[in-house]
DNA sequence: TTTCTTTTTGCAACCGGTTGCAAAAAGAAG
DNA sequence: CTTCTTTTTGCAACCGGTTGCAAAAAGAAA
């Protein structure tokens, strides 16, 4: 029955094939130097004992752990489920193993590095755009590599980043108002201090330069969520005049403003229009249906992990900003082109 | 500047110190004996240079590596956000590190169990409703602790279990229905190959079961998904006279069904009456407010992280159950209690 | 100060693998 | 059958730590 027993090594194997463990580490290395008929009888006394050779052990000669280590702090925003998914599966598919970091509640960034240091990650993903900058700094000056996903795009990037041009998608979204002849706009932006809203607020801003004659407002909601949304709506109805449409920071928080202008009765897209940001699933539901603009999450993440891949043969390689280009999705939430 | 440059080892900080390694070691393992002066003086060579112990290396000896495999194929169904968002975090607290496996496509759980068992996890964590058991009791016979969260009920277990009595939940939507008045009922279930579902169907049909003046019926829809449950109430209010109230597999498949039901001109709770399964954030958005029951997530979570970290001083320890209650969350999809 | 205890320290072997190097085996050429 | 070349194998050291054991140091008792 089960009871717990050692675990097969490598000597065991080599005992029963009567061996050299040295002959059964080879057999199990791609591309040393081991017979046919060598790697056959290792093979045999391998399966007959069920060995599988222990990772971590040869980690500490070959200086490779396969270990990635997946750090974020995005676990309430519903698209990070689909980006876990597609880590997990890309790093399984590429032979890594992600090792999950979660910095939710985490105040500096040198104990989390200690942390993953610990265990000896190979590379380090940061998946996020709220993170400042330091973080993925701090991994880099601990000599891992790292790629920075969903982060800020920078003229003179630290580190490798993945992502989208945040302040393009701002000027998309003002480029779209402004074509549907709103002639009052408005940026609800989620929290003022992530990044990813200040770079959208400038590309809006920079966008609606060029059309002086449109009225322009903004503010922030407290959080990326819909209670937020709805709260920062509701304050706008009641103080005063409303844009005539409104960026909003996220989809979560455009439902939440569409909930707040259900309430007041007031019709969407018909007296106001709304446009959200990141496509997610629920965008799309019947009954929201919510125009948005969405990033190429996968492509994002693809690169991502063939980055790191090729940042474990090139620790030095020069960093690199890899931006991908988001989409308008219309749905029904703005009125149509003129 | 930061150079890769090698990482410091216990050999550096005893020399620089002018100690043995041994003295290194132990002044950092708590509990071992070293001198009040030794350790200082250790700490203070291991923080001229910048020293972190290699946790990797360590488990070599002790047998120890404080990875946890947390195992899940769920990575669709939004709670799992928080369920990730949980687990990480109180893995972080005790100190252990979780090494994500995605089961989505997995096929069988023999590669699973070799793919954990080359990174000498020290304990899994199955997290899903829905994987067969046969891949915790391959876990289990490899001689790992197993904790699976989340998952069926039995009473004769062979692994631990923690999470909700499924058909206790089926019993309570049925007593609810029941005592609403309603004259006919209906189960729409998710997929009919989850064991959630058939639990909760098995006890939903036992209430109605004392109740013969009760109406029921049944169906289920192809997936948890918002399309799935738009589709199947679209199907059912097609096909012929509808229940005057469903119980739906989670809370993503009752807005689905909300929706559809909304299209069809049916107003919800006056014509029909919905509720849910999870109580998911969504669940009580304003526009939504949806009637369902919810899982004691953070309970759960807590008490299978307490599990595997017990069970990592005793793997032997007998099996265990431990089922949490669900709760009624009263809101606008059922009419009133006469 | 000497003797006996207790605490602290270092030595050396070990955890489960990998790898440079030289010896052994196999194959090719003469 | 030699001799030379190439391939395959085993030895032994090493990766970064831990730990049993015995020797050394410190403290207590006499």
């Amino acid at each position: 029955m089960p009871m717990m027993t050692r675990p097969v090594t490598l000597k065991d194997v080599a005992n029963r094939a009567g061996v050299s463990t040295s002959a059964v580490s080879r057999a199990f290395t791609d591309g040393a130097s081991v017979s046919e008929k060598m790697r056959r009888k290792v093979e045999k006394a391998a399966s007959d004992l069920g060995y599988s050779p222990n990772a971590l052990a040869s980690s500490l000669t070959t200086g490779r752990t396969k270990l990635i280590g997946l750090v974020s702090n995005n676990f309430h925003n519903p698209i990070f489920l689909q980006v876990f998914d597609l880590f997990t599966r890309k790093l399984q598919d590429k032979g890594l193993r992600p090792l999950l970091m979660n910095l939710s509640d985490e105040q500096d960034a040198l104990t989390s590095v200690r942390r993953l240091k610990q265990y000896s990650v190979d590379g380090v993903i940061v998946a996020s755009s709220t993170l400042p900058p330091e973080f993925s700094k701090a991994f880099r000056d601990a000599g891992v590599p790292v790629v920075n996903s969903f982060g800020r795009f920078s003229t003179t990037p630290d580190v490798h980043v993945v992502g989208v041009d945040n302040s393009e998608c701002g000027r998309m979204a003002a480029r779209e108002l402004v074509a549907r002849g709103y002639a009052s706009v408005g940026f609800m932006g989620g929290p003022e201090t992530a990044t990813s809203t200040q770079d959208r607020f400038r590309g809006f801003s920079q966008e609606l330069a060029k059309h002086p004659d449109v009225a322009r407002r903004h503010s922030f909601a407290s959080d990326y969520s819909f209670d937020a949304g709805r709260a920062e709506m509701q304050r706008l109805i009641a103080d005063g005049p409303l844009a005539e449409a409104y960026f909003c920071g996220d989809d979560v928080l455009s439902i939440g403003a569409l909930s707040a202008l259900a309430d007041a009765g007031l019709n969407v897209p018909r007296d106001i229009g709304i446009i959200g940001f990141n496509d997610m699933e629920m965008a799309r539901w019947e009954n929201i249906n919510l125009t948005t603009i969405g990033q190429p999450i996968e492509q994002i993440i693809h690169s991502s992990v063939e980055l790191i891949v090729a940042m474990l043969d090139d620790p030095d390689r020069y960093p690199e900003v890899r931006l991908f280009p988001c989409k308008m999705v219309e749905r029904g939430t703005l009125r149509p082109v003129p």
